[in-house]
DNA sequence: ACTCCTTTGAAGGAA
DNA sequence: TTCCTTCAAAGGAGT
């Protein structure tokens, strides 16, 4: 992902805000039929994040198509030239990770030859197999390659010595084998009886805007604050109606962090606003926490997860958002672009409101989680951007492929059994497009 | 009660 | 300029 500051949209506002914004379309389909995928095949991507021996055995081949992601300068708005992508051969039955949207060298869909996940250890302790979802659904490849990083494998592994796995399914047993009636049985029988319960059934799916939407003491402002789709939208994503007027307060807008302000924000006085006149530390203790505007995914999560938990059941908020990281990046660029779209907006009215607010105010709020993720090494936070980017694309930090993607090391892939697609070596991926620019995608090839 | 997990994107600061 | 870190949502699960 192209590591996209958007310093300019922050300072200058406006339209420019989405200059920076872009669409970036890792696209493993390309029917832009994404609104069309029903909830089979999100069962599938569930399935795909269980287990891939499955697929293996269904696919019987592997995704040979060339995935010529065409480099679109275009800003978000508006000038999408919907690259012509070939769609994926498995697209009629979505494997997501599960089906490798990329070919692997080793000609397989899978990555990772079973016969190597012993010697890697995945399959390993307590269960820790490719179907267990602490080497699987907690780590899956990433969202373009379908390639977990090794230092993803480690710290997954390290994470599933170091704890339970989070997702833990019987032993050996296909979690979501969503894949057929008897299998889904057998996914509704390792879990409660309430596996698909009868309100999401009969509810069809949960409205995710406004009333998924927790309501606190302050949930309505924080909501218009929030700007979420259903209130601000406008955007034509259907979320809602119109862009809805500022609130009437600046104290509507203050929000608190879900859980641990929820705790305390019952009193209405940490609603106050912040030029209140008490500015002393005890008034400042109390500061409102202005959160920050959401980003396309965010909204576009906000928007899914509802759906996304009724059509699997999941609630696992880790699992369901693999797969709504997998879905967004199977969404069109169209479809990402209104996301896109509503992200700026959202950011633009928040600059209006806050104009002095930024981001750092907010570091430290939850200060000892992210203590201790920075204890942790880097390598374990599955990285910034620029760093996934990378790890997606196979290039180093000059940009230039990355060792064990390099066109000279491929074969090194094979053999260890990390197969991969990487971009095709003329077009490397742009330094311009990891920062601030349109993305600019490399053209995958086979291997 | 608190933290982690997991995702992508935005933003700010450090190097 | 590049890289790193944090935060935004969410809720089950682990400590």
């Amino acid at each position: 992902m192209p590591h996209a500051h958007s310093s300019s949209a922050a300072s200058s506002g406006g339209d420019d805000l989405g200059s920076t914004d872009e669409v970036k379309v890792f696209k493993d389909e390309g029917d832009g039929e994404d609104e069309k995928r029903s909830s089979e095949n999100l069962l599938e991507e569930k399935s795909s994040l269980i287990d891939w021996t499955e697929s293996e055995e269904k696919s019987g081949e592997p995704y040979s198509g060339k995935l010529s992601v065409k480099s679109d300068l275009s800003p978000v708005f508006g000038f999408f030239s919907p690259g012509k992508f070939e769609p994926h051969p498995a697209a009629s039955f979505n494997m997501g990770y599960l089906m490798a949207p990329y070919p692997y060298p080793n000609g397989g869909a899978h990555p990772l030859p079973v016969s190597m996940t012993g010697k890697m250890g995945l399959s390993a302790g307590g269960g820790l197999s490719l179907f267990c979802p602490g080497g699987e659904l907690g780590q899956p490849p990433p969202a373009h390659m379908g390639i977990p990083p090794p230092y993803q494998l480690d710290s997954k592994l390290a994470a599933g010595l170091a704890r339970t796995p989070m997702y833990p399914f019987p032993g050996g047993t296909y979690p979501y084998p969503m894949l057929s009636p008897e299998m889904s049985q057998v996914a509704a029988s390792w879990h409660t009886p309430s596996m698909y319960p009868i309100s999401s059934a009969a509810s069809g799916f949960r409205s995710p805007y406004p009333t998924s939407l927790p309501i606190t003491s302050s949930s309505l402002s924080s909501e218009l604050y929030r700007f979420s789709p259903t209130l601000g939208g406008g955007l034509g994503l259907g979320l809602g109606p119109a862009l809805v007027p500022p609130p009437h307060s600046k104290a509507d807008l203050f929000t608190h962090h879900s859980r641990s302000q929820e705790k305390g924000s019952s009193s209405s006085s940490a609603e106050k606003p912040a030029d209140s006149s008490a500015s002393n530390n005890k008034e400042q203790n109390k500061k409102p926490h202005i959160k920050k505007p959401l980003n396309a995914f965010m909204l576009y999560m906000k928007e899914m997860r509802a759906k996304v938990v009724a059509e699997c059941t999941l609630k696992e908020s880790a699992a369901i958002n693999q797969i709504l990281g997998r879905r967004w990046h199977s969404l069109s660029r169209e479809e990402q672009a209104k996301y896109y779209e509503k992200a700026r907006q959202e950011r633009q009215l928040h600059m209006q409101l806050y104009p002095g607010w930024s981001a750092r105010d907010n570091y430290g709020y939850g200060s000892k989680k992210k203590k201790r993720k920075k204890d942790r090494g880097p390598a374990e936070l599955g990285g910034n951007n620029l760093k996934k980017c990378r790890a997606r694309y196979g290039l180093d930090q000059q940009n230039q492929w990355c060792k064990p993607c390099s066109p000279e090391s491929s074969s090194v892939m094979v053999s260890g059994g990390l197969g991969l697609l990487r971009p095709e070596p003329a077009t490397p991926l742009p330094a311009a497009s990891l920062v601030g620019s349109p993305p600019q995608e490399p053209t995958y090839v086979n291997l």
